[in-house]
DNA sequence: GAGTGGTCTAGACCACGAC
DNA sequence: TCGTGGTCTAGACCACTCG
């Protein structure tokens, strides 16, 4: 390839191009497309300016960079969906509407298997902290937050108050989590749910399930039911 | 500050570095950062490095950073969930299971209001794609896909055999996509859809909405009825 | 062994934006 | 105005990995 006439010097303009030409199927899916070396010396600039524009590229997914065989087009563009998780209190805000918060319970209790096993706890009937709380928009139940809290990463949550701060916003400030997993579904509310969201029972409802670790043991697991209705949006990339 | 006795010279631990301050409330949630000059001075490396680290920072949310201002930690650090989407065949095969799929319908109607908000098309009874199908895994119905397809943007799609390849797939092929938009949420099953999905009425289904655009608009806007039980999964960062 | 991407450096200039 | 992050350059060395 002969030098462009015109070169481009930022790495967003050698992106562009890479893509487009991706896209006009000049360089094809599967397929390797040229060297770093040779691109930049094509686009008249610095390696490392090309370095940056297929690293972004890489890091979306468009393209497979390995060393030694080199960079190529991906096969299965997957697309990736990125989600942000706010604070409920703000979720709420944002939308104009006005926060309210009410605590069901909070006590000390045996861990559920299913909970147990989340927060990595070792022997049967450890206990551990839940709490029931219900978040309102408007004065109208908004989500239902059925959290477990693990005592022997997050000991002082015993001591907090969570009458006047939900636990949600207790956690963040004082024990900020470093990684976790999401986990998406439907199903039918239960009675007890029914009856503190407001709803029918076995209405279908939204449920999110956190769990969350800190600097190397779980800290915490809540699920959240959402109430029929509720939307979770997200941009699409790729 | 001082130098450091022993320096950090790869972007990695500097980020480290800077992120172990944070945890550790040296820098406190709100608080700016020293300028890049200085770290790389007290890390003792180049500025470059000190930059790649606290930009891959800003990026996962951790930190804030504008020109002049400075750095600062973030002050509500958002959680982010990324997931990633895959074709349907390959997310069945991942599972272990055999692939399966049911063509319903494809042909050519008015495209409901709904459809065309989505896909921008301007008249009333404006046409589009209609393309149903049932997609299973080991013989059983795994998800409903109701799909229509703008014909101003994928003309091609008419002459298309979607009895032999899925739209989810031919369309991968012959029109990637570049942005668009997924939407979650719950709700109870309907006769219809309750039939191909081999469900009761009213069950309920998790649904995930997608808007897909081309070049310069929308290609396509697909609904996926998900089965009860069925688990969005993805990992959480921040 | 040799080719490729991954990274570091030192220096430079620029663009944004707070004051 | 001027400090800060954003980026480019040219050169260098290293790490991974394929043949």
């Amino acid at each position: 390839m002969p030098p462009l006439a015109t070169s481009l010097n930022t790495w967003q303009s050698v992106q562009t191009e890479v893509l487009r030409r991706i896209r006009a199927r000049i360089w094809k899916p599967g397929e390797p497309i040229p060297n770093e070396a040779d691109l930049a010396r094509e686009f008249g600039c610095a390696r490392t300016t090309v370095n940056r524009a297929l690293r972004a590229l890489a890091e979306s997914g468009i393209v497979e960079r390995k060393r030694k065989s080199g960079t190529r087009v991906a096969l299965h563009p997957v697309g990736r969906a990125v989600f942000e998780i706010p604070l409920i209190r703000k979720e709420i805000e944002d939308q104009g509407r006005r926060y309210g918060y009410t605590l069901v319970c909070a006590n000390e209790a045996a861990a559920p298997s299913r909970v147990a096993y989340a927060l990595g706890l070792k022997g049967d009937g450890t206990t551990a902290l839940h709490v029931l709380a219900v978040h309102l928009a408007d004065g109208q139940p908004y989500v239902l937050e059925d959290r477990w809290i693990n005592l022997s990463a997050a000991p002082g949550a015993l001591r907090a108050d969570f009458t006047a701060q939900s636990a949600n916003e207790w956690l963040l400030e004082n024990a900020p989590y470093i990684g976790g997993e999401l986990v998406i579904s439907a199903a039918a509310c239960g009675e007890a749910e029914a009856a503190l969201l407001d709803l029918k029972e076995a209405a279908p409802v939204l449920i999110l399930e956190r769990t969350t670790w800190g600097e190397n043991r779980p800290v915490t697991t809540v699920r959240l039911w959402y109430r029929p209705g509720h939307r979770l949006i997200s941009p699409l990339v790729s």
